[in-house]
DNA sequence: CCGGTTTAGAAAACCAGTTTACCATGACCA
DNA sequence: TGGTCATGGTAAACTGGTTTTCTAAACCGG
């Protein structure tokens, strides 16, 4: 006999049925609706079910409510790339607030055999968020299909899809014109640039940034491609800020300004550039974009966009539940003020 | 008619075998084990089911399977409270690379309804990880009683349930030793200390370092009821943090270090200070424990105990996923290795 | 050409709840 | 005394898959 307990089976519904003389429907009523039978009924079978330590299982009482009782947040790449951002556990927070305050759980779903698509399929959830992501058709329409409710953040607006956005060209175009009023004219823009190609079937938030960019650009005469511009493709990580940084000390004539989609690749290529004893921004100036909270601490203090990723978060759950639960639904797309931060990264070089 | 789709009901497996001309159960072959039927059958029934965008449903197909293929990470309070601490941050990072391995999703558990107990009670999972628990029994009474493998975090060790820890008792007697050794006599000691009243049935790892603690300062004829030795409870956060050091600017006789359980209350004691005009470490030593990202790039960096908090949270998840599949466990307690890590915010004074 | 094995597929059981539809019983009332 | 209604409870249907068991046909060697 290797296990004692082999022959244990799960305790169900009917065993309480069973035990306290009910039926099945009693059990359930007494769990769920307990008006629906006699108080006497109820205690008996509450009574039991406390005895031999019953309670509904869960994977049966979704199964049969139709609902996960929770909501998922899509992971677009490795798990590594989004936890490592501030910014998106800002966001993840909001989310979870409203989860608990709804009394579901948060599922995070990472890409399935390494395949985003995948992972939406099996996804065992009643809706889900994502964040990041661009116009990537196979996932919306799996997601149309499965009729899975879904809201993006920071995904493109300016579709049928719920979102919940800054303005982010208008936001672009602002940091933009800071840097451009700051006197820098030799800048470096960092970002996910693939969507510079100008294939309209890739769109992206990033694009749309790049658009606030060049209209601030334009009006001092400038575009992408004025030889004192340079774009570098760089994504949403630490170390790529680092990487951009380097790329850009051995550039020929280097930028006096490195504009970033993100606080933590200007942080990146901040640390990157002290290695390299280039003072910022005596040296050279770096704005971000997000304002996480390191941004105020760190040393520079970051000039950037404040986008507040915690109401996001909620914004975009409080939507998600909308939709869930059929609610009227007020407004698809939410647009989240934002507010451009001066610290002590960007200098003043005219 | 206001809803035109009202009618339309969802495709289900019935369907596919209907249109396919085949059995429920050659669907479910098609689409879980090919070679159980022919090459042609299967090749038209996934036809059919593209041509109609049919994909098995999750929910019935995990309850079909008794399987949730997810598990999950208990909160032991309100999400704010994790989320803001980037050592948490760090652990679930560990599990959620585990998860994604695994072929799993990692679902946040916050407490249903204020309590974590409910919360357990209706967790959709296959296997939960915690962290930071006591000995909160209830909890592990009903994990134990609903079958659910469950693998705790700096949890209380030494009793059978699978834990995942540094040597917490040693790691605070070293670092206790070293601000001893660093000639500090009047110490602060910051922690979650209600369980200092020595009520066995309230065990934690707050206790556990603390008796290291003890020992250290025993050898230097101290002990906790000495009066150069403040205690004073103190949650893991930043806000806790800068309480903790508004009390103790407050002291009669101000403490020359403040030895805290966790590098969040460190930094937001470091920062209150700060504001109060105090140098660290040059007015008064703060050391802390988890050695997060955030410590080494601080100002003044952060003395602390160095534990991995991603090896945790991969050791446990990967620990966990052995306990679901019933592999042959080798260890059910894993110790993982610390490290003292001098810098800046401890002083010697001698 | 016969008996045994393999293969392809179908029927039915199973997972564990919730919910609908219905049936007693007794009370109340005309 | 018969009709209506409220109460308390039950049987059966339903959620949508997977898996076991079984059968018919194909295959195969002697």
């Amino acid at each position: 006999m290797p296990d004692e307990h082999s022959k244990e089976k799960r305790i169900t519904i009917k065993d309480i049925a069973r035990l306290s003389g009910y039926s099945k429907t009693a059990v359930s009523f007494a769990f769920n609706d307990p008006s629906r039978i006699s108080a006497k009924a109820c205690a008996t079978i509450l009574q039991v079910a406390q005895e031999v330590g019953y309670y509904p299982n869960p994977l049966a009482r979704n199964f049969s409510l139709q609902s996960h009782q929770s909501i998922g947040f899509l992971l677009p790449q490795d798990i590594n790339y989004s936890f490592r951002n501030p910014y998106i556990m800002e966001v993840l927070l909001g989310i979870g607030a409203v989860c608990q305050k709804n009394g579901n759980t948060l599922t995070l779903i990472p890409p399935l055999h390494e395949s985003v698509v995948e992972a939406v399929r099996c996804a065992a959830v009643d809706g889900l968020i994502t964040q990041g992501m661009g116009t990537e058709m196979e996932v919306f329409d799996l997601l149309l299909k499965r009729k899975l409710p879904f809201v993006t953040i920071d995904g493109v607006p300016s579709t049928q899809i719920p979102s919940v956005n800054v303005n982010d060209e208008q936001a672009a175009y602002d940091i933009m014109r800071l840097v451009l009023a700051a006197g820098h004219r030799r800048i470096a823009i960092g970002g996910l640039l693939e969507v510079i190609e100008e294939d309209s079937a890739s769109q992206s938030i990033q694009r749309t940034r790049l658009a606030g960019y060049v209209k601030a650009l334009q009006e001092y005469g400038l575009n992408l491609s004025s030889p004192t511009i340079i774009m570098h493709t760089c994504a949403c990580t630490i170390e790529e800020g680092r990487h951009l940084a380097s790329i850009l000390l051995n550039a020929k004539q280097r930028p006096t300004c490195v504009v970033t989609m993100s606080d933590i690749v200007a942080i990146g290529a901040i640390l990157a550039f002290k290695e390299h004893h280039i003072a910022v921004p005596d040296d050279i100036s770096v704005v971000g974009f997000d304002n996480i909270p390191e941004s105020a601490y760190h040393r520079p203090s970051l000039t950037t966009v404040d986008q507040p990723g915690e109401e996001k978060g909620r914004q975009a759950a409080q939507l998600l539940f909308s939709l869930i639960s059929k609610k009227e639904i007020v407004e698809r797309h939410i647009q989240i003020p934002y507010r451009i931060i001066e610290r002590e990264s960007l200098k003043n070089i005219s």
